[in-house]
DNA sequence: ATCGGCTTAAACAGAC
DNA sequence: CGTCTGTTTAAGCCGA
């Protein structure tokens, strides 16, 4: 007892260090910072805005005046009101100078209109009033812009609690909406001067330094409205544009990415190590969009089926519901997906939760200003998942407070109500045991690989393999089957994020595990000693535990026959019960062949055995929790702590990025030992 | 209740 | 001497 608690105590204490420690945590941070100050503070923008406005007021009574004086002083000339229409259809600017210079009119060029006396004063009133009715649809768009921003912000901490995807949809489309306003505007305004410039009324010289950086465009030129749109919508945008094209969306995306990195980074930052694989893995918030825009569905994009693993071609809209219908209809297959894909998204909210709460700690620390108050709404199953006594003894006390759940939100897990979200002290906690609750033990298809393989590599999350199936995972993955202790480190860190803190605790249970499976066998190398796999002795251990839930072998054969090729690795790997989740990379690699046959081998090897007492299959089940071999925490309604069956991805040629050693060189693997 | 597997911790020894 | 590697023991948790 004393033993639990002591050394898990301190391997909590070097987590937390080490997780604030790490050096791109650093860098993220340097960009937070510069977004959020901007994040935070639209009051500037707004006030900016306000000023410009007031000189533009101020301009227009100039100019009122003026008319005044020229009327009084000359007689009307007869001049028809140039009947210009406000839709100038033809010559058009190319929508990139409109956007860069949107054009009110500066009090100078009001100026300079005025002086040349080029216009009749019902010209120039006409004008005048065009202007000012810009100038004033400007100011309420940037009003209306003002609210919306804060209401999202709003709306982000709500997410944060998890509720409310409906609000979320409403202010989505009040956003598009918005934006569309906002172009149209700007489309208003360019029309605006490109009759002016028609009638000789105006030059804008490109290199004219009065135009663009006036005051005029007031406080918020477009590019910058845009910036901010993208900032405060890049949760949405990010995903939303994989799957379709708003074109409302193209207008934020095009000037952003050249200029507003920085600020830009501020709202992304948090999510940066996840991000990739948010907008794979949230078809979900598709969704929101699929009901306003009936033909683009969540599972279609670029001709393609969606559906993870399929990646069919669906020539339209029409064949490709017709290939949904067919091919992923109601069966255990596509609930097993489905419930991956859950799975995948609750992993990935946990790590997004954990990044924020990262974010958060950071910015204490960096004293700045939280622009998320008090957003410290409860995961949902944060209750539930404390009650765990060892986890919540365990649990970083500082990690929990403010953990607000995921932005990405409107996460519908397909299966149950609430969406599940983990406590994220696990994450933040040293090397507790993981708890693997019989639910998350899902099959994986092949579209889930990639992403597991960088979720782990990104996230913090405990893989759900036990030592021993980790250190043969390494060594088979080694091209000449043979690793060396460091080498077997290496692999350790470089493919779960997991493994890159408390070096003293895994490492030594590697050691640990080395020596005591007789299936890992030391070979004498000529530059020392290298480990190897005895695949006779590590099947050896395998049937007992696989005996346990014939249901869950049942259904992992069924599933066996439909998906055959896909799912083969993906299922041979699970029958391996210390690795549930072989991934199944090798479909895509083919050096992980042998691999895969190998697993499958033990599969079968492993069926056999259980065969005999086979019951009804479970489809709700997955064979994986019978050949889980780690720990798995009683939560029968907290699928928390599922670090569950993310499949462990292999990839015999090592990725490039992760080249050994000098990756983490900012981990604080080394220093642990000592 | 028991057993076996797994994890974690720790002591220890030998090599470098 | 310190670190790394490897072995071993012990304790605790968990599922069967």
């Amino acid at each position: 007892m004393m033993q639990e608690s002591g050394p898990e105590a301190k391997s909590n204490g070097s987590a937390i260090q080490n997780g604030s420690s790490s050096g791109n945590h650093l860098l993220e941070c340097g960009s937070l910072r510069e977004g959020r100050s901007n994040g935070e503070t639209p009051a500037v923008d707004v006030g900016a805005a306000d000023l410009a406005h007031a000189q533009q007021q101020q301009a227009l009574q100039v100019a009122r005046q003026l008319l005044l004086q020229q009327q009084q002083q000359q007689q009307v000339s007869g001049l028809k009101s140039p009947k210009r229409n406000d839709k100038q259809p033809a010559l058009q600017v190319p929508v990139s100078v409109a956007m860069m210079t949107p054009q009110v009119i500066t009090p100078q060029q009001m100026q300079q209109i005025l002086q040349q006396q080029v216009l009749s004063p019902q010209q120039l009133q006409v004008l005048l009033q065009q202007q000012q009715a810009l100038m004033l649809q400007q100011q309420q768009l940037q009003e209306f812009y003002k609210k919306q921003q804060e209401q999202l912000q709003l709306q982000l901490l709500q997410q944060h609690a998890g509720k409310q995807p409906k609000e979320q949809q409403q202010v989505a489309t009040q956003q598009l909406a918005f934006q569309q306003q906002l172009l149209q505007m700007q489309q208003l305004q360019q029309q605006h001067v490109l009759s002016l410039q028609r009638q000789g009324l105006l030059t804008i010289q490109p290199g004219q330094p009065a135009l663009p950086l006036q005051p005029l465009a007031q406080g918020m030129i477009p590019t910058e409205l845009q910036q901010l749109w993208k900032e405060v919508t890049s949760g949405h945008t990010a995903e939303e544009t994989t799957g379709n094209n708003h074109s409302s969306l193209d207008l934020t995306t095009t000037c952003v990415s050249s200029s507003a990195p920085s600020k830009t980074s501020l709202i992304m930052n948090p999510h940066a190590s996840t991000n990739g694989q948010l907008s794979v893995h949230t078809p979900k918030r598709e969704s929101l969009s699929h009901e306003e825009h009936p033909h683009s569905h969540p599972l279609y994009g670029h001709g393609v089926c969606k559906w993870p693993g399929c990646e069919a071609v669906c020539e339209d809209f029409q064949s490709f519901l017709k290939h949904l219908n067919s091919e992923h209809a109601l069966d255990d297959r596509s609930t097993a997906q489905c419930r991956v894909q859950m799975q995948v998204v609750q992993q990935l909210e946990l790590q997004l939760a954990k990044d924020k709460e990262r974010l958060q700690a950071m910015m204490t620390h960096l004293h700045v200003k939280s622009t998320e108050p008090k957003a410290t709404p409860q995961p949902l199953n944060l209750v539930s998942s404390v009650t765990l006594s060892k986890s919540a003894s365990e649990a970083s006390p500082q990690s929990l407070p403010h953990t607000p759940t995921t932005p990405t939100a409107p996460i519908t897990p397909v299966t149950q109500g609430p969406s599940v979200i983990t406590t994220t002290s696990m994450h933040t906690v040293g090397p507790i045991r993981r708890r693997y609750s019989d639910k998350y033990n899902v099959p994986i298809s092949s579209a889930d690989i990639a992403q597991n393989q960088e979720f782990y590599k990104n996230a913090e999350v405990r893989p759900p393999f036990t030592y021993a199936s980790l250190i043969r995972q390494a060594i088979l993955e080694s091209p000449e089957k043979q690793l060396t202790l460091n080498e077997i480190y290496n692999w350790f860190t470089r493919m779960f994020a997991y493994f890159r803190r408390n070096a003293a605790t895994w490492k030594n249970a590697v050691r640990h595990n080395l020596s005591l499976h007789k299936c890992f066998v030391r070979v004498e190398n000529v530059k020392g000693a290298v480990w190897t796999v005895d695949e006779v002795e590590f099947q050896k251990r395998r049937p007992q535990k696989i005996s346990g839930n014939p249901s869950l072998i049942k259904n992992m054969q069924s599933s066996h026959a439909y998906c055959t090729p896909l799912n083969a690795a993906l299922q041979a790997s699970m029958a391996d019960n210390s690795i549930p989740l072989y991934t199944t990379a090798s479909m895509g690699n083919p050096a992980l062949g042998n691999l895969a046959s190998a697993i499958r081998e033990e599969l079968n090897g492993a069926m056999e055995h259980t065969n005999s007492n086979e019951s009804g299959s479970s489809p709700g089940r997955s064979p994986l929790q019978a050949l889980h071999p780690v720990h798995v925490k009683e939560e029968p309604l907290d699928p928390e702590e599922a670090e569950g069956p993310l499949s462990l991805v292999t990839t015999a040629n090592h990725s490039p990025d992760f080249d050994h050693d000098r990756d983490y060189e900012d981990e604080p693997v080394n220093e642990d030992m000592e």
